[in-house]
DNA sequence: AATTTATGCATAGATTAATATGGCATAATT
DNA sequence: AATTATGCCATATTAATCTATGCATAAATT
């Protein structure tokens, strides 16, 4: 890959971060007048850019630039710009409304993108009846919104009108919720609604 | 705080989401056209999103919009700028350095501040000799850099030059490392040094 | 030695985009 | 009933921005 002189390269991150501080990139302008260059010499930077490949821009398009790649600082701001906050809800008592605002303990980050752009949120564990599946009292699950499920699936369901982490059995007649701890039974018999299905698992050790 | 009309609100979301696609806000005209009115309306939205506080604009600036964010969006911003980002490195072949370039496999984003101001650095987790502390295949752990910890804590030690998962026994005489898996035996006869200490385990579900 | 690349200047012209006005109709609010 | 806010159009003007072109020099490359 071609390698850019210092020059370009502070080029591109000037474009690059430029939207930080604003919510748009730099003109051609504004990148001369922070280098104390003219326009005509900012093309020719511009030009180079592109030829290498880290920069996309669209013709005749006021402020039409697009990073495409970038040095190590740059992709961690993207990654971060990328990311989804996502409200963390506490044990969920009996009766009460799940996604209550009252609920909310904290926010939890999520890569978004990949997880499909539904609507997700995180629920703090209670108990240890996944603890075969490698769920323990505490642990954090992060949720995607849905109301169905597969077979063998953990989700979250709604049981006696509380939130419950289960695994999801749905391949004879009737579907039931399957607990991953020997003490504890299925629960077969007791009707339930699925909320959710657990996407990701995140636990934190005691830091001293 | 002014209400918006759901006309307004629309077009205030084109405008907060129309960077997700290009990485620019867009003109009057290309909002115009997404609504199918005229730039003259377009105006006359823009100018009461301005005046409810909802969108701030640079006079005579191309593509200056900035959609001034409500209080829960701007909570999000601010936990958003404490995250950190840190390198995932994949399985460490023996010899091979372990924090080498080319074994970055990705990049995480985890909660600084709360964790000390140590450097960190992701692994992911190969066989499952830690299943019964509930890490298995796959998993990524958080690790805290440093070279020492207490008796029970899981770190990760360079053992026979190859990065590995186990808790670290302290206790008697002599330390040494202890799988989580009945079918492992502890490694008590071979010197080993700890590189870091596990302080979050993140487990990602497959999404269909 | 010749060529290419990077860096720079200057300027005219074309195009894009924002602004300024004025007018009209309807719904909501006072 | 009067006022205000909303929602819409049309057009002319000004400002911002991008493009094209030519020229120059030093450094790196072939």
């Amino acid at each position: 890959m071609h390698k850019l002189t210092s020059k370009q390269k502070s080029i591109l991150d000037f474009i690059a971060n430029f939207g930080n501080e604003y919510s748009y990139p730099p003109t051609l302008k504004e990148i001369g007048e922070k280098f104390r260059i003219t326009i005509g010499t900012v093309q020719d930077h511009i030009k180079a850019l592109q030829n290498k490949g880290y920069l996309e821009r669209r013709k005749d398009i006021a402020r039409g630039f697009r990073v495409v790649k970038s040095d190590e600082e740059n992709q961690k701001e993207r990654i971060k710009s990328q990311l989804n906050v996502i409200p963390l809800y506490g044990n969920v008592a009996a009766g009460e409304p799940i996604f209550a605002d009252d609920n909310v303990q904290g926010y939890v980050t999520m890569e978004k993108n990949l997880k499909g752009h539904k609507i997700h949120f995180a629920l703090k564990v209670k108990g240890d009846s996944m603890i075969d599946s490698g769920i323990y009292d505490g642990d954090i699950v992060i949720v995607r919104k849905q109301d169905s499920a597969e077979d063998g699936e953990i989700v979250i369901a709604l049981l006696d009108d509380e939130a419950t982490v289960k695994t999801l059995r749905n391949r004879r007649i009737k579907a039931y919720l399957e607990a991953s701890n020997s003490k504890y039974k299925s629960i077969i018999n007791k009707p339930f609604k699925i909320i959710g299905k657990v996407i990701e698992l995140r636990r934190d050790y005691n830091i001293i």
